[in-house]
DNA sequence: AACTATTGATAAGC
DNA sequence: TGCTTATCAATAGTT
């Protein structure tokens, strides 16, 4: 329809083809609407010029996202998912493990041993055994360590109050128990324990939307009728 | 165009909108077409009629997945990424809480005590004490059930068989050391401590790629020129 | 961009 | 749905 019939290929003048696009691009955004209305019909258009532009159109009564969240559920499983299925996998895998994590916890904590034979049970008293021996042995040589520390700390004390004051302090200094040395950092004891008792908390976990504002887009709806079809997102590619 | 003009509004008759629907939708598809060939631009076409059946047309020089993923590139990249988002923070959560419980593992086992102070490697050693016993108690229990039912079985046997063949199998009977009813299962006890062990092996995922064939589906791409355009893919929502 | 001669799309009817 | 045809709409080429 024009001044004369045109063979459908390419249009290898740059600037017709240009022209070209723009005029029946709007034709098929205009036929587009025209569906939407006359047929209660949803429609997502999307047009991307050889030149880089983008342009689109959806009908009033959707969004893009769920027009094509449709076609995924129309076409069996999702095309964009090979991404999204190995990171789904991924989140199933962990939560796997997490589970087996806990329970060797749990059963290394002397819960859920229902389930074990005497061999396991026998193995896994026998390496708790040696686990404890071997916290046992850290624990002695932290206490050493510590004592140490510490009575050298009260001996540079008494030295540098002796010297300042004379003597005057000694009492008070005498009264400090050197096992009392051992309980420091007791407040950071309590939520370390806390933590090793189970971490459960941590799964409290608060899902949340991150729903972005795109004001910088000029979005005229398809609920503009008659006037200006025009005006569709026109957008340049990143 | 038509034996009349009409209004671009709802058309109320049902039969009659199916009709006009039909007909609009393959006139959209064939412009789509020759739009793709005229001036090589790349359309996604997506609809969805008030029936619920599904339409599309997409150019034959790129796929619908990468239409969109174009298009999500210059929207500004969010628009199911509320839902990805929200994955990758649980992605991201589950795997700190994995670290967590194998640090808490590794303590267990004796390793990784370095930044523990004398008081949690105390506590430490305390509980893991006071689950040894739990551990001991629960084997001596199945130690217990154990060779009692063993014994039971033993006893069954030697009637049975002294019954049917009065005495013959007496000695080789007598052979079987009730110690050996403790070692039931030694194959799934090598498993059940490998597991026991670590589960780290568990970490080797293979992400894989899940592309299905569609075949149930009629897929008329838009090489087919002028000859069918009608032929496009029709869908109905699941 | 705006203008038309022309072709193309389609509303109504079958 | 498919075909026909009288009409209107889109647009190719020109300005």
């Amino acid at each position: 329809m024009g001044r004369g019939k045109i063979e459908i290929k390419l249009i290898e003048n740059h600037t017709n083809r240009q022209v070209t696009y723009s005029k029946r691009r709007n034709g098929i955004f205009k036929k587009a609407q025209e569906l939407t209305v006359l047929c209660d019909a949803k429609v997502s258009l999307i047009m991307l010029s050889n030149t880089g532009k983008m342009h689109e159109y959806i009908s009033p009564t959707t969004t893009t996202k769920r027009m094509y969240d449709d076609y995924q559920k129309t076409m069996g499983v999702d095309l964009w998912s090979s991404h999204y299925q190995a990171m789904k996998d991924t989140l199933w895998k962990l939560k796997e493990i997490n589970n087996k994590l806990r329970r060797e916890i749990r059963q290394r904590l002397g819960h859920d041993l229902n389930g074990l034979t005497h061999a396991q049970l026998r193995s896994l008293e026998d390496k708790m055994a040696s686990s404890v021996e071997v916290i046992r042995e850290r624990k002695y040589h932290v206490l050493k360590t510590q004592t140490e520390t510490y009575k050298k700390k009260v001996k540079n004390l008494e030295e540098r109050r002796g010297n300042l004051l004379h003597g005057y302090f000694d009492q008070e200094v005498a009264c400090e128990d050197p096992q009392y040395g051992y309980v420091v950092n007791e407040g950071e004891y309590e939520s370390a324990v806390a933590l090793a008792n189970g971490a459960s908390n941590l799964f409290t976990i608060h899902l949340h939307q991150d729903v972005r504002d795109h004001s910088n887009l000029h979005h005229h709806g398809g609920s503009s009728l008659g006037s200006s079809i025009t005006h569709l997102h026109d957008l340049r590619l990143a």
